[in-house]
DNA sequence: ACAAAAGTGTTCCCCTTACACCCATGT
DNA sequence: ACATGGGTGTAAGGGGAACACTTTTGT
């Protein structure tokens, strides 16, 4: 914003009549075939938890805006998949500060670039299993689950399992990321018949020498996001 | 609020850093086996336009009191079944007063109730094709798009179609519901074996004779929303 | 009698599921 | 040679879609 930071109100006043909007973003992740999440430590004035990336949404800036810069400066990645969830925290009590609704976003980021990208003294990567153990910021696990729902409403009906997948990838490896995160096992004839009658990718004509017999390699056909089912 | 009118600072003051939340409601209804939407004449002191109800969230309240404080001030309604949306309008300069950021929600309330409960001298009802054609306030018209694709889905997915519903009805009446929402012709046989199966509804033992040949009168067993399939 | 909506079964097809063996390579 | 994951086909079952005639009442 264009107004200096000691002529702007504090957003904590309570002669500001609106409410303070924040942005919590999920950032999935799938790190040595585990489903995980990324957490922050929160540095607060009462407390330190673990948290989930997040900030208060800035005025003048669009939430894409927000979004990457709450992401970039809390995590240290660019570019990514995302999606916005629901409002949550919608309890006027819930901050000691003040009336707080959060805005939630979910975010899919490959391993290999979260790795590179991730200034790891300020985050940490944690199964879902572990994240489901710890001491957590408000409801952040309630932020996770609901997440996590939606993101294996959204691997069934649209091939966003792309964003979780290198350009070039054996379809033993895709379906083992479906494993994962529907947390079920699926028959191998099965699962190769679904995704090859939805002709979503293709042989690329090379093969993974990486493990024992070279499998093929795939590829997306196309980069954009696509609604497989619905009306 | 306890913060005296007078003492309230401008929201649209620059100084404040963040960015202004408001909520918009899409209200449908079927009337006269149409599917309809409510809107309200919006006085601005720049234009006069067709609107969606609306209104800018209230700090110290939660979203769902915000929602029945701006349905009841502008439409008079009360308790109605409905579901947060997302957020639409991001657009910084979308408002030439400042950054509004709007959260929209759509509700299904039954033709009856709103014919008893709306103030007629500030909102209209009007068929979705009518809709369509009207010049609305800001981007309203994508709201309404999304909550249609919304509520059709939910349709399919959920027991929603009751809250359109009186008490006891025909099943052909359910019918015809599911017919003006998804737009399409449905096979009567089709239909009642599907909703039988998922066993959502009971027959009254009832008869109504506004037709010639008196048809059976059902009732949903419970009164909360039940997901029929999904996950 | 006739108009108007209610009520009622069967067939077909496709999609989903279950299931087991051989193959190509590295060690 | 053997261990490891890769690659492949078929049969059965369930759910959705298409389809037409009789019944009950009011007029």
């Amino acid at each position: 914003m264009l107004i200096p930071q000691d002529q702007q109100f504090d957003i904590w006043d309570p002669k500001i009549t609106i409410p303070i909007l924040a942005l919590d973003i999920v950032i999935f992740t799938i790190y040595k075939w585990e489903l995980c999440v990324l957490i922050t430590k929160r540095e607060e004035y009462w407390e330190q938890w673990y948290s989930l990336p997040g900030s208060i949404v800035s005025k003048g800036y669009t939430l894409d805006e927000n979004f990457d810069e709450v992401l970039k400066r809390k995590t240290g990645i660019t570019g990514v998949y995302k999606e916005q969830l629901r409002t949550f925290w919608d309890n006027i009590q819930r901050d000691p500060r003040g009336h707080v609704i959060a805005l939630a976003y979910y975010a899919l980021v490959k391993a290999k670039k979260l790795l590179a990208q991730v200034d790891f003294t300020q985050v940490d990567i944690v199964t879902i299993a572990q994240f489901r153990k710890l001491k957590v910021f408000y409801e952040h696990w309630e932020i996770v689950e609901y997440a996590l729902k939606r993101l294996k409403w959204k691997l069934w009906y649209t091939d966003i399992v792309k964003e979780l997948l290198p350009e070039k990838f054996r379809i033993s490896e895709m379906q083992r990321i479906y494993e994962i995160i529907l947390c079920k096992n699926i028959d191998k004839r099965n699962f190769q018949k679904k995704i090859f009658s939805l002709k979503i990718i293709t042989d690329t004509g090379e093969k993974d020498h990486s493990t024992n017999r070279p499998a093929k390699l795939y590829k997306f056909e196309n980069k954009r996001i696509k609604v497989i089912d619905m009306l």
